[in-house]
DNA sequence: TTGGCAATCTGTAACGTTTCAGTATATCTA
DNA sequence: TAGATATACTGAAACGTTACAGATTGCCAA
């Protein structure tokens, strides 16, 4: 029986994976030597470990997720949890690069967690909660009062949020300056001698629509300007929507003569809808946007605009869950992402 | 000891997750009766099993991942290979969309597995592979000759491709007519009196890139147009790139007067080329564009279009490894998605 | 010499699941 | 009535890992 186990050993570390039993056996130590030896564990002599280390890098031993999951509860997931419904979702893969950047050399995975518009969003929140899926978390659209950021709090659950809260509670985040973007834009229009701007903002109920209005706003009192209220549509609308309502703002008497807009895609319906009221850019209206692609230029060369990074969104968020996970404090944990100048291509 | 042993019970049974000992204790079965109820073995009686499936339901018990994977070897977990450094990656979020919409009410999770360009294509493959930690793989940018599809099939491991191979190997995948595509918008463009025709390709070397020029080539010599050569850039290029080889190709005493584009970016360059020399879509040249989200025509009006619906791609491709895994065919798991009519939204 | 202590190493149990090889009971068959 | 057989259930072992509680050895102080 001796030969048998013999047998088994061998047969285990012939074709199959290695496990820390092929270990110990190539190395004539004890699995629990061996598994200290890899985390380099004080109470292991120095040469035992060296020995360890050079036998499991041969043989490519890599430790079974299942087993250190079941046993000590870490799973190495870091959970996207996204909404599956947004009109506007290009950035998505900017910020799944990001993410997938940050994480390559470490041992975690990522996982995206989808739920629909219909659904509560807390859903998917929950469910990662209950079966402990993912030692981190990242949410998107985030709210002043985010009731994913506050259950996830509550559980201790390591994640960081695109977008900040005001609950005066205090989490890793990432956000863009969407404030000094929209003053920025504003003094911009204002430099080019407009005079009544319009705002397509961000999704209502979202943080960073807050920090958009009051941009605007301030810039507006600052440049004095004034503010031809556009706020039957978002960012979040159709393209016909947008596209349909801009073309209604265009036809009043008292139309705007500059448009700050928070979304490329959005942008491209707003000068359509310019250019159906028989109006052209860059004469009777200027456009300030975001973008986080960069192409708006090539679609009207009077277009103005401001890059949004949602790559680099995506590695600070990675870095930021990690960095909890690993114990940081959450406060040190946040970034805040500063708007490019205001980019012109014409002439 | 009784006592801390139903204390210990208790205790699993009041905050902890359920677990099939928390399933057993409550319905004073056997772990193992529990495991064979949940899952409808022929050996447990009617009423048993209805007992513990309503108990389960009741406390909400669900599978712990990480013992049935040590267990059984099954993941639940299928991977989504990419290359993080595409340029036209737009498309990505809608394959996640489409792949999650699927999986959504399985027990499957998404991971998103990055490789770089740099890196051997095979080598995410073969991590998966290694490690075990997938059940079925999705790859795209899937060549005629394709090592990673021979690595998979070699090693049984169920996996998917967006494009197909010409392997003689049989397996699922998922495809958009790319040759219907070409012959249709070469057709388009020979009904408008276009004689002299352009095509912009998908990257050499993958499988679709073979299809369209197939097409092009075909639908050409069937309406008696000629080929301008434009092979010196292809989709992946830069839109610089594009943009520049346009304009001097567009410069030339035998310049196109009809473009076929296989992507929607791409196509914003080889109008901004056309435009740098001096030259006027819809006068001077058409072009048809593949798109994937439709905004093309809000940037000229005078483009052709023809839509790629890539949530359907990933859905389809989703569908076929979960059918793979099921069991089904890999021969009857392979789809192919006929292109749209060419349309217009001039007048 | 003896006891103590530091330095290394080891076996066992446990995480939650499924599979294997049973056991107990009731129900037939001869 | 004895034995076979079907039905319904069960305990133990295993997957790979880590934590806990030792075990062994050598060395030093008393």
């Amino acid at each position: 029986m001796d030969e048998r186990q013999t047998d088994k050993e061998d047969d285990t570390a012939s074709r199959q994976r290695p496990t820390l039993k092929t270990l110990a056996f190539m190395t004539g130590l004890g699995v629990t030597t061996v598994s200290r030896a890899l985390k380099d564990a004080p109470e292991i002599g120095a040469e035992t470990r060296r020995r360890v280390q050079l036998v499991a890098r041969q043989i490519g031993y890599r430790p079974n997720r299942a087993g250190v999951r079941l046993r000590t509860g870490k799973t190495n997931v870091i959970s996207l949890v996204l909404n599956t419904e947004q009109e506007i979702m290009s950035f998505v893969s900017d910020i799944i690069y990001g993410v997938s950047e940050v994480i390559a050399d470490t041992p975690y995975h990522l996982i995206v967690t989808p739920y629909s518009r219909a659904q509560d969003p807390l859903e998917p929140i929950r469910y990662l909660a209950e079966t402990g899926s993912a030692d981190g978390v990242i949410i998107s659209r985030t709210q002043p009062n985010d009731p994913r950021a506050r259950y996830m709090l509550e559980r201790g659950i390591p994640f960081a949020t695109h977008g900040r809260t005001e609950m005066g509670l205090v989490h890793p985040y990432h956000d863009f300056d969407n404030y000094a973007f929209a003053t920025e834009a504003v003094r911009r229009l204002a430099g080019m001698g407009r005079k009544r701007l319009a705002l397509l903002t961000p999704p209502v109920g979202l943080t960073y629509h807050g920090h958009t209005v009051n941009g605007f706003a301030d810039a507006l009192s600052e440049v004095g300007a004034s503010e031809v209220p556009f706020n039957t549509v978002s960012i979040d609308h159709s393209i016909e929507q947008i596209r349909m309502r801009t073309a209604q703002l265009m036809r009043r008497d008292v139309r705007p003569d500059g448009f700050v807009s928070s979304a490329a895609a959005a942008t491209l319906a707003i000068v359509a809808g310019i250019e159906d009221a028989g109006l052209k850019l860059g004469r009777d209206v200027d456009v300030v946007s975001k973008q986080s692609s960069e192409l708006l230029h090539l679609f009207r060369r009077e277009l103005l605009v401001v890059n949004e990074n949602f790559r680099l969104a995506g590695s600070e968020l990675a870095r930021a869950v990690l960095g909890w996970i690993g114990g940081k404090e959450p406060g040190s944990l946040q970034s805040l992402s500063k708007p490019s100048e205001v980019l012109s291509y014409r002439g």
